[in-house]
DNA sequence: TGTTTAACCTTGTATATACAAGGTAGGCTA
DNA sequence: TAGCCTACCTTGTATATACAAGGTTAAACA
């Protein structure tokens, strides 16, 4: 068989709806029209349908039928990569310096973002991720002491903060924003940039099983870091 | 039945996971094994296995076995939506400005981006998106003449060119890259910001089946737009 | 005429079965 | 001992079947 059964019914609903045959919101053949067409059993029929809604081109209500998917290009998605690893794929240097790593009381924004009391204490930790020997970002930390009490025994040239949160804490989700901010005198000192040139801040709010884990205010210099995007649709 | 089988077997899975019992790269009791534990038949083990795969928790080799994937915390996913819903969304005003729309001759970058030969014609096109009729986003456009004959013929106070090109060359896929810049003069005034804010860079090409539909360049003012996540894992 | 009902479509869940294909490990042979 | 080969595990594809559940429509009834 040159492809598998499911993957030529696939193939054949994706060709119809790319040249615009079959256009949004337009009913593609039933499970059992597919039956016949293709001369399968209902279940390979099935299982072409059910990974092209796995993949968001269709879409299926009980008792009615299978559609076209409203088009995903309104939205797309961008990748946020681990840094460490973002450099290494590039075949470039990877080295990381600490700068702090200490308990600190919550600010109002921190304790906000991390679901404590102002005032409570909290760990921090500041470290710069260089390539080649330049700094690319400045990671900023905010940690919750209840969910990961041994965070300032780590040492964060052998394992990045992210990965030995990981360890401990499972995440469960996280949330990002990204902004363009002009850096801060301190900011510009670390990543080595003059005072005109623009940063991409990322913030990061990480959840496991028990709650806010860490707060983080990555901060790329604008000329030296881009955000890549993978694909859309399919 | 409080809840289909296969979808229990994913909980018991994922449960497992997500205390940690069972952890990246371990191996996830096999199909036979779970037709065995949950009294199923291989089918529904299976389809808790395969959905799960497709969700990115597990990954599987024929022959092998099924294992816990790798952190998928090492990226997530950011969405780029459209300006117009986003603001729309927000249950704010939306307008829309038209600037330019004519046609030029590729400069070197827009060749490249577009697949064109330099000095090749290009339809091109500026608009101001704006909310609560503050200028939220400058998107200028570069479009293939060949895939596109009639953009400029287009009233874009009526469709936004996203829409249209959407509805002319269904788009296949799309690349991005998020910068933060400077804003040259001319943008500073189309923005209405100071020279010393920061800029939000969206570069955005867009493929149909017959190539490069259109290269966007979407700035926005720093203080005034972030991009923000939707969610991670599943 | 208006409402209820039943027939018929759709997708959703679940099972039993068969064979194909890829990988591993242990035993057999040279 | 070294290499091959088979038996046995895994996942992958495909079929036939059954019943459940949700939605539409048209016919039957009041």
């Amino acid at each position: 068989m040159a492809q598998a059964k499911f993957a030529q019914i696939k193939q054949f609903i994706l060709s119809r709806i790319e040249t615009g045959e079959w256009q949004e919101n337009d009913r593609v053949p039933s499970e059992n029209q597919l039956t016949e067409l293709f001369v399968c059993s209902r279940m390979t029929a099935r299982r072409a349908l059910t990974e092209l809604v796995a993949s968001g081109v269709l879409e299926r209500t009980q008792g009615v039928g299978t559609f076209v998917a409203g088009l995903k290009s309104q939205s797309s998605l961008l990748v946020i990569r681990n840094i460490a690893d973002e450099i290494k794929d590039r075949g470039h240097g990877y080295s990381v310096t600490p700068l702090e790593l200490k308990q600190i009381d919550a600010s109002t924004a921190v304790a906000n973002a991390l679901g404590l009391e102002v005032g409570n204490p909290v760990f921090y930790s500041v470290l710069v991720h260089c390539e080649q020997g330049l700094p690319l970002q400045v990671e900023e930390r905010f940690v919750n002491p209840k969910l990961v009490p041994k965070y300032l025994e780590q040492d964060f040239r052998l394992q990045t903060p992210h990965e030995y949160l990981s360890a401990v804490a499972p995440l469960t989700e996280a949330r990002h924003t990204v902004e363009a901010i002009m850096a801060t005198e301190l900011l510009q000192q670390r990543l080595a940039i003059e005072a005109t040139e623009p940063c991409l801040q990322i913030l990061r709010r990480t959840w496991s099983r028990q709650g806010v884990v860490s707060f983080a205010r990555l901060v790329h210099p604008g000329s030296k870091f881009k955000l890549t995007s993978a694909l859309v649709n399919e």
